[in-house]
DNA sequence: GTATATTTGACACTATTAGTCAACACGAGA
DNA sequence: TCTCGTGTTGACTAATAGTGTCAAATATAC
């Protein structure tokens, strides 16, 4: 199940939106909105970021949790996966000091 | 640049076989190893395997290099792939503690 | 009952990715 | 120079996955 949709379902909630007003504000069909709460459908950043500003909350945590979301949905139920994640980040790191353009 | 892709190149000169034997014996057009070692398009898992048996080399390495150059494409830019990294590992440890189906 | 909210599935549309093929460039050696 | 083996490139089609739209079904409250 997905946590970010959860969240955003919370946050939804707190907000005190229905699934229409939300889906309204953002532009997009309630169905797909109803969707990507659930799992069903996969979030795109650009939604969630939307999402956020409606709610009024905080945007950087969210994005983590949809790119995290993103990385393990690519991992599936791999063998390796967690080994894939060591070699990717040591990968990112040496990047993020080497390459900065 | 892949890594993947020098890697294969690597072994396979190594192992002694041109591009096209290469592709030959893994029944896959000569173009598309061609751009897959050059990095121009994305290796396939089973791809991967059945390179890894025709060289003779260790699967597990180039499986886990093939998953995290998938990870690191879908992290793209973006500024907090370290953090998405992070949680995605924590994540996937909790899952395989708990989820052993 | 009606009204509002959400879920579900079917469908079409679009974008992305994978596979096919032929032409091209290059160097080695006859 | 000719040609053979090697690798690269681009154009094109086929297959697949992702997105958006809509209406019917379901649920919940009044």
């Amino acid at each position: 199940m997905s946590t970010l949709g959860l969240k955003l379902r919370e946050l939804r909630e707190q907000a005190g939106f229905s699934l229409r007003k939300a889906a309204v504000a953002i532009d997009i069909d309630i169905a797909i909105l109803s969707k990507m709460e659930r799992g069903e459908r996969k979030f795109s950043k650009e939604l969630v970021l939307k999402l956020a500003e409606l709610y009024k909350t905080n945007t950087d945590k969210l994005v983590i949790e949809y790119l995290s979301e993103k990385v393990l949905y690519e991992l599936g139920e791999e063998e390796f996966g967690l080994e894939a994640l060591k070699v990717a980040e040591k990968r990112l790191r040496y990047k993020k000091n080497n390459n900065h353009e």
